[in-house]
Parts: structure tokens; sequence; C-alpha cells
DNA sequence: TTGTATGCGTTATCAT
DNA sequence: ATGATAACGCATACAA
């Protein structure tokens, strides 16, 4: 494989040259130009990454730390990073399933010298010193950390907001026995969902019941499984909070099978905004999150992070506005299919 | 940030010492590894990828150049191939959105000296010659090539069998006038897939009818359209196949608006066997693909493309099979809905 | 068992 | 405008 010896070579200039052509640094006569560009072709010379980033101490790579690839979220999150990045010239360098604090740190020193900075979404507790090691060595942006702590830049979600949000509008329906399928213990959104429900029953002048909150995992089978609870409490809730759109599929499947009509009988409203939510019967009412814009957005604030005004560290928070789609039934059950429609909301069922 | 001559100087041996003790290559002895150990801890010395990639000629990384991260194919190739990676403690580098030939190739020489492999999934047509000179630099393995040429390993997906034995399916059903909504032209799996739609066709002693094969792209809006189109042809079809789920969804939000039944009046068979197909209503009998199986067995060919059996270049073709599910009418409709949730079929509304 | 010295392929700093 | 040459941080062949 050529290397920039071989180009010098057969341009017959030196390597200095050939570097300040393919460069575009330093002066250069035309003839010795026009010799470099013809041997780098014939050659087909492909500069070495490694050994440009050994000198130059920068990477035009971009790590990305995250603790699971799967669904629709970290796709996003992923896909929204790979533009913004790709936007600047920049590589992706992506590690994931990283259970623990120690995984994290490893998978971080591998990276040392092949990325220019970390983009860091972490579930773990705990990870306060480890993302201090890390800072030492690269700039980090924090993906929906637990605390704005650390003093880096960080992006998140409005998980609270949005939940409390979501909740109000059920008891704006009048609404009163709310239940809520959480997501899994030690999960940060899961946290603020919980807290936003709680808060907003808090400020309807309603208890928050521990009997009202159902254990989930996010997945659809916990939420097919809380349905069944749900339906054994007497009284029986009238409306569902569910902490995200997958566990409110598994409920709506569920109330389906077990004859009950949403929204007629009991309410649901959802967290995530998935791509199916507007397909499914009734169309979902649910948060709507933003997982492509935080991906960018976290690339951006690496960017600027990198820049002089990186002294304070910057805090974005992403609104999680609520989506009003059917499954609450809010609206005037009369308009007819078509209009529903072409309002982008796509049930399944026939209307009757 | 410390150096490994750093940690030599604190540990007071020489720099070849301490690559010694942290790479456990050659003789040390006890106490020289006790101090060394010790001096990069309290540095905290982290070794820099770069350089030693740049001696050692191997990055411990994985290159993938994908076309498009959207939807939950991508993301499932990408989940597969983490995965695979992270077992054998590899780093993966992550490219995509490649519209043509030319970006695909400016993309594979900025991985150069960064990646030890390539995975490659490209659209794109031509990319033949790329993909030679690519190959000079390092190894390639294809994702669902356009063809088994090249001489380099590939994996794929059974696009023409799956298709066929869709169709075959509705043939088995009694359908004779069976539709199809194509993917994106210049699609290899579209492609393939509409070949399978026509082979079955061929088999049964049908002609494939150009009246018959509506254009689509992939995405649900399409499918939308698409049923408009073929609710308007008379004779109208009794089946349809879409190329692909998301057309399959919009097909379904499409007829359920405009009070077509189905599996009743229209059967209807997609491909790909999303995560949602089968919570739709009804729930979607469809092809399935194993996505991230395909990035898995991709990083496993890789693997063994390294050693010496990668002489003859393997080309693995990972099965679709039909996945049967009510969306085509196929089953006895008196089961009651409890056996059929049982069965893992979660379709929404209720049955009556 | 240990240290010295060379090379990996670039970029960058000098002279010229 | 150009060409030697010194880093860059590490691994390793070789000498001791």
């Amino acid at each position: 494989l050529p290397t920039i010896h071989d180009v010098a070579r057969l341009a017959d200039v030196s390597i200095a040259t050939v570097s300040r052509v393919l460069n575009d640094s330093g002066p250069v006569s035309d003839e010795a130009q026009r010799r470099v560009l013809e041997a780098a072709a014939r050659l087909d010379y492909w500069p070495n990454g490694a050994a440009r980033s050994l000198t130059t101490r920068r990477t035009q790579t971009l790590g990305v730390l995250l603790p699971d690839l799967y669904g629709e979220f970290f796709s996003e999150v992923i896909r929204g990073i790979d533009h913004a990045a790709r936007r600047e010239r920049l590589q992706v360098l992506i590690s994931s399933s990283h259970a623990d604090t120690e995984e994290v740190l490893s998978a971080a020193r591998a990276m040392r010298g092949r990325v220019d900075g970390l983009l860091l979404m972490s579930s773990d507790e705990g990870t306060d010193e480890a993302i201090r090691r890390i800072r030492r060595v690269f700039p980090v942006v924090l993906l929906n950390p637990r605390s704005e702590l650390d003093g880096c830049a960080s992006v998140s979600v409005a998980n609270f907001e949005g939940a409390r949000a979501a909740v109000e509008h059920l008891i704006a329906l009048g609404h009163r026995d709310i239940a809520i399928v959480k997501g899994p213990a030690g999960n940060v959104d899961a946290g603020e969902r919980l807290r936003g429900y709680r808060a907003a029953l808090g400020d309807a002048g309603r208890e928050p019941a521990p009997a009202l909150e159902f254990p989930g995992d996010f997945t659809e089978s916990s939420g097919d499984r809380a349905a069944e609870e749900i339906l054994r409490r007497d009284p029986r809730p009238t409306a569902v909070f569910a902490a995200n759109d997958s566990m409110a599929i598994g409920l709506l499947s569920a109330l389906a099978a077990a004859g009950i009509e949403v929204p007629r009988e009991m309410a649901v409203v959802g967290f995530d905004d998935l791509a199916f939510a507007r397909y499914v019967n009734p169309p979902l009412t649910t948060v709507h999150v933003d997982a492509y814009r935080l991906g960018e957005r976290a690339v951006r604030l690496m960017l600027s992070h990198g820049r002089a005004d990186g002294a304070v560290a910057r805090h974005e928070v992403l609104p999680a506005p609520l989506v009003v789609r059917r499954s609450c039934g809010s609206e005037a059950s009369g308009r007819p299919a078509r209009a529903r429609r072409e309002a982008g909301e796509h049930g399944f069922a026939p209307t009757r």
C-alpha cells in the first residue's frame, strides 16, 4: 500500500511538498502540484488516518457511548448524531450496551487517541467519578444525564414536564382515578416521568396513591400484564398513563382483547410518540420525544464546547409536547373518518 | 496528559518494560510489574490508540458503511454488528447516508488507518469498481449486495424466496388477482421482492400484469396512496403484496378508512416483520427478516475472512420465512380472542 | 530480565 | 517554493 513516501518518489518531490498539496497548506508551485496530484491518483494513495492524527492531535471523529441500541429511540439518536457529524465531516465511533460504570470507563479508554470528544448517555447511577476521569482526556457532552452536575454540557428531554402535561390532560378531561404504568426502576427517564405524574396529581389536589402505580419495564408485554392488574382493581381506574409507548401498545392490545373500549371505557396516554403511535387503534395520544434532535443538539454542543465560549457548560432541554390523538377521547367523535385521516390519524379498525 | 514515558519515569523503568507489562508481552519481574501498575494507576494512564495502531497496524475497530440509518431495519443491523463486535472487543466506526459511489469512496478513504475491515452495504449500482479499490486497502464484507461478484464475502437476505413464498401463500388461499406495491426503483431488496412476486405468479401459470404492479417507495404514505389506486381498479384485486411492512401499514390504514374489511374483502401481506406487525389490526402476515442476524453474521464473516480460510469468499443467505398471522385470512376465524393472544397475535380492535 | 534504538506514516518547523 | 528533519506515542528487535 502506497505511503506518502511513494507518492513523493513518483512525483520526484519531497514528502513535505506532497503533504502541502494534499492538505493545501503552504505554498506550492503549479508544476509540483500537478505532479503530486497525478502521482497520488496513479497510486490511488489513501492517507493513513492513525498517522495523521498522531501528529495533528485531531481525529475528526466523535465517540458515542450508549447504554443500549435497542428500539426506535436510540436509533433516532444515532441518526441525529450521524447527520450532524456528517455535516461537519466528522466520523462517528459508536459503542453501546454498557451495564455498569466499569464498562463505560473501559469503552472510553479504548477511545483515547481515536476521538476528539465523547457523547455519553449513561443509564447507570454513580457515574460521576467516571465522568470526571473521562473529561480529563477529552471533552464530554452528556445525553439525558441524571443531573446537571459535572459542569459539562448536556442535552436532555423534558420528561417531567411532558409527563405532567399528559396527566393534566387526563385530569382536564374529568378523570379522577388515573393509573400509571411505570418504567424500570433506576431508569432516569422512567423516574422523571413518574415524578411528572405525581406532580400533576398533586397540583390537582389529589394524593398520589401507590395502589395506582403499576410496575413495568418499558416492554410491550409489561404493558400487557399491567392491563390485567389494572382491570382487577376496584374501583377500576378510568385512565392510564403509560410511561412509554411500547407499554401503551401492550395496554391497548390487552384492553382490546378484554373487550374494554378505548377511550370510552378507558383512556390511555403514552410517551415517546413512536412512528406507529398514530397507526394503532385508536391513534395514541402521547408525548412527543425528538430523539433525532437530541443527538443532533449533542453534536452541536460538542462543537461549540470546543470553542472558547465553552467556558460555561450549556444545558439544553428539549421540549416534550403532548400530541393529542384519540386514545383519550378528547375530541368530538362525530368527525368522519376522512377528516381524521387528513389530520394524520390512521386508526385501523373501521370506525362504525 | 500522561504518556508511556511518564509512567516509565514514575515507575523508574524503561518504556519498553511499561509496554511489556501493560500488554502482557515478554518477561517482566514481579517487582517491575508492581511498580508499573502502580504508576499507571496513579497517573490514570490511558494508552493512545492512534499511536498504538500505527505500530501494530491493527486498530481493533470495524468500519461500517450504510446507505441510511432510518428505521428499524438499519437499527437492528447496527445492533447485531455492535453486539458481535463487542464480543470480540472490537469498536465500531459508523458512517451512513451515502447517496452515490463517490460518497462511499470518500467515506472509506477517511477510514484508512482507522479500521481493520469494512462492512459495506451499498444501495447504489455500479459500485463494483469502487469496491475493488476499497478491497485493496482493507478486507470487505458486503451486506445485501446486488450480486455476488467481487469475490468478497457477503451476507444477504433471501428476498426473492421470501417474496415468492408470500405470494404463493396468497395463491394457495385461492386469490387470483394479486397486486403488488413495489419498493423504490433501483433498490436491491425492492427488485428482488418484485422478482419473487412475478416468479410466484409465473409458476402458477399466471402472467404478471403491469396493471397489477403499483409504485411505492417503502414509506407508509406510499402504501396509503397505493391503496386508493388499487381500490379504483376494476376488477378489484382481492389481495395485495406490499414490498415492505411500512407500506403494508399504510395500506391497512387506508383500507380501514375506506371501509374495506381485511382480510375478508382484501388480503394483505407484508415484508420485514417489524416489531409492530403483530400489533396492527388485523395482525399482519408478513415475511420475517432477521436484520440483527444480518449484522452479526457480517462480523463473523469478517473475522473468519481474516484467517487463512478466507481464501474462498463465503456467501451467506439468511432465510426469510413467511409468518402467517391474520391479514390474509388463512386461519379459521372462529377462535376466541384469548387463544389468539396467547399465540402472540395482538390485534387492537375487538374481534366481533 | 531490562534498556536502547528503530520504525510506523504523517504533519510541522526549520533552513535553504 | 522546497527539502531535510524532528516530533507524535507506542511496540518491538536487538543488545546487554
